[in-house]
DNA sequence: GATGAATGAGGTTTCATTCAT
DNA sequence: TATGAATGAAACCTCATTCAT
């Protein structure tokens, strides 16, 4: 039962990935995240338009500051290996950072219906065409080989990360994500760049 | 509503995969699979315990024919590079050819509860373990890298098929998923074999 | 389909005595009662933990305020063998005056299992005490004979109270239960008092 | 699953008993007692019409010797106060000698459906009959008043015993029944006889 | 007579959403 | 804005009974 004067919109967001973490997405009903944000029942529905709403704005919120970070730290980088790098790095230690998180993107919101799933690709989007460009680039510039089919390539990237993490969520975070992510950097750009 | 003279078992398993596929994992009532299956709704619960084990049983089921088929093929090739290729083609060719079978796989069944999908997991651990096979084979004849970080390895390979075909499955079929398993191969295998 | 202003609780619990001494336990469906109570399904489920919990609410209220009012009776009369009579026409009385009550405690309510049986002999432990305070006054004054066992001369009262209104639902009620309160506390009262 | 050369019908009834005893009436399937029979489960529809027929036969078989042995005693007895002491003697006696028995007709049985009690009560008028012949004797020859309403004190005397065996039963027989015989026909015969 | 695989009707409870206040 | 009491649809599973063998 948070409060102070934070705006209520966030108030439930916060509840809702602290309730889905806690209990599971099939056992969060909406009544559950309105009594830990604070407020009625009936006031989610002044800010959402329904459940799935939530879940989606909920992924939205949390993704759009995940991508913007990775995307900030990438800006004041220069060599696209490096790059590709730092979105690994960054994609472990921001989940690791928050577990309550990582067990939501990674376990819960997949137990939810095609539809809500494919919205959530749709704001994965943004991710995705982020690693679109540092794969452009490195292309370009000779890092990586000059032919790469560059929408496969990203679902190695992405379903690479995707995997690794959720190993780390089932097995319960017992040992640190962030120390692989040079391991994988190595197999994924290895894969990728030149060795004529 | 099948018949011939299949035994029930089967004809229950075939006919979940089925509903499944069209209706998505939550609207698959067990009376739905019973008439699509020609058999009364109680008939299933001589053949199962309960729904989930409809579940569970379709997966082991066709899991074991998906690796053992895998498999099969795998013992009949020689270098371990080759045998990548084959799994990775194999897994594409053999979802490719049983599409409402990706759908469950890909889609449905991740929608399931944290019993069934440690249940799920169980099964996948066979499959798993070929990998590693591979992957040991190959580090010890020098076709990999000899310090590979086997169980790391193996996730980038499973993530990565399982995001290649999920896209596919996503993307409604409408390419060839076969055709993109040497391309897969090249990059996976790219990473893993020493340059030096 | 009542309704009124009665609080909801009342309105469920009157709807369940009719609904079960018209249809019996087994074909008393919470959906039956619901409707007769006017509200709906779900409505009975913020009233009541589950189905077992309006039954054993509705006899403890009912038997509540049963005991009650013979307690109050019992009070403003002096001698114990008076009590006892009081208390045998009070129990027939009240019985009579709600046959749908009696058939649901004679009949119905038995249909229970054991763990609600148990609830249910709970709830009448504070009358089988009212009856062992009378026996107890009795022997003190010299009404009845001062060596009898308690708890068995409570179990011929209550046995004998319970078949005989029993008898009488069964035989659907088709003569004066009250007259018979005479004869029965005479029977019982004379095997209880001292001859000599 | 007893055999030897028994009939079925009887190896039937017996593992009814054992089972309802067991399990409770609720949890006594058709299945399980043609396990517990050593027959098929369609077998049993060859002896009787349907469960509930297992049921009263049960009844009719057990309650049926359970009255030809209390007649038999009383019988050779001469005086009207003997034989109703002989009958509840017998009464407590033949059920503490078969707690299985007394289980299913004090708890189980009651659980029932008010057909079932119905034709159930029609098998108890055998030995409704035995106790009016009692009490008509003694009232014939002077042992007992010679004004009493002998369906009235029949539910007295029946009611008693039905308590008393009840609360014998519920409290798991952990004292002896047959010991409160002397008490409980000193109550009722104190309460019929002509104290004048 | 004996089997046992198959049948299919039937009911409690949850929970997202509404709307009068 | 905010409330929270009320709604009502929807589905898994059991088990008495049948009937082809």
């Amino acid at each position: 039962m948070e409060s102070k004067s934070k705006p209520k919109y966030k108030l439930i967001l916060d509840a809702a990935v602290e309730v889905i973490a806690e209990n599971g997405y099939h056992h969060s009903q909406v009544s559950k995240i309105a009594k830990k944000a604070g407020v009625a029942d009936g006031t989610i529905y002044l800010y959402f338009k329904n459940k799935e709403d939530i879940l989606v704005s909920l992924f939205e919120e949390k993704m759009g500051q995940f991508v913007s970070k990775i995307k900030h730290e990438i800006d004041q980088t220069e060599q696209a290996d490096q790059k590709l790098y730092k979105l690994i790095e960054m994609h472990f230690s921001q989940l690791s950072e928050d577990p309550s998180l990582a067990i939501v993107t990674q376990l819960e919101l997949r137990q939810s219906n095609k539809d809500l799933r494919l919205k959530i690709n749709d704001v994965l989007k943004g991710y995705l065409a982020l690693m679109d460009t540092i794969l452009q680039e490195g292309m370009e510039d000779g890092t990586f080989q000059n032919q790469l089919n560059v929408k496969l390539v990203r679902q190695v990237l992405f379903g690479t990360l995707d995997e690794v993490v959720t190993n780390w969520v089932m097995k319960e975070q017992r040992y640190s994500l962030v120390d692989q992510a040079e391991e994988v950097h190595y197999l994924i750009y290895n894969g990728l760049r030149d060795h004529s």
